[in-house]
DNA sequence: TTAGGATTCG
């Protein structure tokens, strides 16, 4: 039978495939060799729908992947079938299938093809004496095709388009091409009769284009929120003005855009309800994004309203909850991203009766929400917006000023006229991953909280201590709550700070005190690592040490008698690039058994570290490893000896005796194998590094000052010190958190109380002796975070 | 046609 099924049974095809055969690499095809006796051996990436030739015939299409040669250049090629073979295949065939050709004829095509793909493509027909076999069970290379390219491309048949690079751009030319957004201006109203907007495109020839796109629907232009974004443009006008290249609209028009973050979801936004969109575009765009994660400036984190200054252009992702006419040239619009502005903000005074939005939540969110005035050519558009949508306004200004009755300024926030350096007003979808996120955000806050802290934030008294008036007397019966709690010993009473300056260490006390300043100032600067044996600290190392050492390690070439033992299973493969660097990839079994990629640990020998960053997103943890003559080892431990998540575990090197890796087989032989990193570190004998927060907190009270320390690795903060260096939410809550223990602006009698347990101690060197102080047993008020 | 990147009146 031409086309056979295979069933596979623990990674075994039942039926074996004949003897005779064997495999045939991609790149050892070529027009004119025998190959009788070879097969070829792919997943399916796509699949045409089977058509008819002229004369009759059947015909049927598939793209077929190398899966052990995934990082090559030239890891695919087309499959043509002919005839009775072509119909059955398409009834079987689906995506993501293993698929086995032996018979074949090889035929070099005219052209040579650019997008990745073979040289040459195969023919196979019945006639010819070619062989299909098809496997029903995703095997070994198959689960590894799914992991590293979970995306599923579009399926589509459609004429083939060319696109230009950039630097081969001609005057007076229609071209396609795709591009990084370098510069944006989000769709505006023009001064004719459509909407605006200008886009600076890079590619990697390096030479920049920037297009003036017209549409009088706003819809039709491109859905870019922000730079690095990648765009495709079809029929694009090129023309040349003051000396440069420049894009402009041409009739049929049509533009996708796609996240520019290396390994987020390819999904094109467009308007258009019909468009293209194949393999080789998502290749294309993948490629484009890890040119640009190398070349384009990307900008820091997003803004929040709990981390703007005063006199500064932001931009500000928001949820817009009011909205109100102003005057002839300005419109108020009131938006919250769930944080809170430390600065009092300004409220622009407008009738109840021009304010639309949700009354009840428009109160609830009165200490949260700002007021961002637009003008101009903003306002047609701002008085278009939808209340509750979610938004990103570009280009903010945040202005410092004081009113009459004031004693103290205020931020105001505005949008000013005219379109320079991006300025405007852009819709984002719920899908946006940062909408995504910000929603999730908005719900986790309570609203009732922020409400109780109207008095301390709003207000800016002269309340020194002692020296009380009435409102003063609400403005302290408001702090009297302390932003922090005592997680033990609660019977001891508070001692002033002077009586415990002047005492001798070492003692524990029970402290209210302001916290006046702390360090370090730029939060990510806290996070250190701690080896609890021999109590050192060391910085977090960057990822070009990893790098650096990953790149070492490629040289030693994996050891094949290392290879399938009886605990794990090994796939290998060369990459086609110049350097021909070989990589191993052992995935541990439990019972005999490959498990679900989540649950999976394994260990790679010659992966960069963008490979690892790849193959952590989708198993449960990975191991670098190199080989031995007899064994694989741990790299050097300025390497992470194991990544798990976002987490990159180290160890310490003094404390640290390295043990076999085959000792890990006694965890995978647990009956549910958890790889909790402590286990893992324990069978490696590997001492394992904390992640910890270390502060130094300067405490104030009535009586005096000092300094003292916060060593915290979760109990503090709420925080664990291990996950906030890879997890912005985290890190802008940890942000969001000190600027309620020490609010930004804020004179000291404002500031709110902390309760803390603080130990005394000595530290003794050959000259003097000093008294250190360290917080413990005291944990962030569960109201504040 | 419009805009053709390159911050701020309010």
């Amino acid at each position: 039978m031409p086309v056979q099924l295979m069933k596979i049974i623990k990674g075994q095809s039942e039926t074996p495939l004949p003897s005779h055969l064997q495999k045939e690499n991609l790149q050892h095809l070529k027009e004119g060799c025998d190959h009788t006796n070879k097969y070829v051996q792919g997943v399916v990436t796509l699949s045409y729908p089977l058509t008819k030739l002229r004369d009759g015939t059947d015909f049927f299409k598939i793209v077929l992947q190398d899966s052990d040669n995934l990082f090559s250049q030239i890891n695919s090629i087309n499959v043509l079938i002919y005839g009775k073979m072509a119909e059955d295949c398409a009834k079987i065939i689906r995506r993501g299938e293993t698929f086995i050709v032996a018979g074949f004829k090889v035929i070099k095509l005219p052209t040579v093809r650019e997008d990745g793909r073979h040289g040459c493509h195969l023919e196979v027909s019945e006639e010819a004496g070619s062989a299909i076999y098809v496997f029903l069970y995703e095997c070994l290379n198959n689960f590894f095709f799914y992991s590293l390219n979970c995306i599923i491309p579009f399926q589509s048949v459609a004429p083939k388009y060319v696109y230009t690079p950039l630097n081969h751009l001609k005057d007076g030319t229609i071209v396609n091409l795709y591009g990084i957004v370098k510069f944006f201006k989000p769709p505006y109203v023009s001064k004719g009769t459509d909407y605006c907007s200008v886009v600076t495109l890079v590619d990697p020839s390096n030479v920049k284009l920037t297009c003036t796109l017209f549409n009088g629907n706003l819809d039709s232009l491109p859905k870019i929120y922000k730079v690095g974004d990648i765009v495709r443009f079809h029929r694009i006008k090129i023309r040349e003005y003051n000396g440069q290249m420049q894009g402009i609209t041409s009739a049929g028009f049509a533009s996708l855009t796609f996240d520019g973050t290396v390994g987020a979801p390819v999904v094109p936004r467009t308007s258009s309800k019909v468009y293209t969109f194949m393999d080789e575009e998502q290749k294309t765009i993948e490629e484009l994004r890890i040119w640009a994660a190398s070349n384009i400036s990307i900008s820091g984190p997003a803004a929040r309203l709990s981390g703007v200054q005063p006199m500064l252009f932001f931009d500000l992702t928001c949820q817009l909850v009011g909205k109100a006419k102003v005057d002839g040239s300005s419109f108020l619009l009131k938006v919250w991203d769930g944080t809170k502005c430390p600065y009092p903000t300004w409220k622009v005074p407008v009738e109840a009766k021009d304010l639309e939005g949700e009354k009840v939540l428009l109160h609830q969110l009165r200490n949260l929400a700002v007021d961002i005035l637009v003008y101009d050519n903003h306002v047609q558009l701002a008085e278009s917006l939808k209340i509750g949508s979610f938004l990103r306004i570009y280009s903010i200004h945040t202005k410092q000023a004081s009113a009459d009755n004031e004693d103290v300024s205020h931020i105001e926030f505005h949008l000013h006229g005219g379109t320079c350096y991006g300025r405007g007003i852009g819709v984002l979808p719920e899908s946006n991953p940062d909408v995504k996120e910000l929603k999730a955000f908005l719900e986790s806050v309570d609203l009732a909280d922020s409400q109780n802290m109207e008095n301390t934030c709003s207000m800016d008294l002269d309340s020194t201590f002692g020296n009380v008036t009435d409102l003063e007397l609400d403005l302290q019966r408001c702090q009297q709550l302390s932003v922090t709690v005592l997680t033990d010993h609660q019977d001891l009473s508070n001692t002033e700070l002077k009586t415990i300056t002047n005492s001798t260490a070492p003692q524990q006390y029970r402290i209210r005190a302001k916290l006046r300043t702390y360090k370090p100032q730029k939060l990510h600067q806290s996070v250190k690592l701690h080896c609890s044996k021999c109590n050192s600290l060391q910085e977090v190392p960057y990822g070009d040490d990893f790098d650096f050492i990953l790149h070492g390690s490629a040289n030693t070439a994996p050891n094949p008698e290392l290879h399938n033992t009886s605990w794990y299973e090994s796939v290998t493969w060369t990459t086609q690039d110049q350097k021909q660097r070989e990589i191993a990839i052992h995935f541990v079994k439990h019972d005999e058994m490959l498990q679900h990629p989540e649950d999976t640990l394994l260990m790679i020998e010659g992966g960069t570290l963008k490979e690892i960053w790849k193959l952590t997103k989708r198993f449960k943890c990975v191991i670098p490893v190199r080989s031995t003559e007899d064994d694989l080892e741990l790299l050097d431990l300025s390497a992470p000896f194991l990544l798990q998540g976002n987490v990159k575990y180290y160890g310490c090197k003094q404390c640290s005796t390295p043990k076999p890796i085959k000792n890990l087989s006694s965890i995978a032989a647990e009956q549910r194998p958890s790889w909790e990193p402590t286990e893992v570190a324990q069978v490696l004998g590997i001492e394992l590094l904390q992640y910890v927060f270390i502060m130094k907190f300067t405490l104030v009270d009535e009586t005096g000052a000092l300094n003292a320390y916060l060593f915290d690795y979760e109990k503090f903060f709420q925080i664990p010190a291990s996950e906030i260096l890879t997890n912005s939410f985290l890190q802008q809550k940890m942000q969001m958190t000190m600027n309620t223990l020490c609010p930004p602006g804020r004179k000291l009698g404002d500031l709110p109380w902390l309760e803390c347990f603080i130990r005394s101690y000595n530290v003794r060197d050959a000259t003097k002796n000093q008294v250190y102080y360290q917080i413990f047993d005291t944990t962030v008020a569960e109201d504040v975070v």
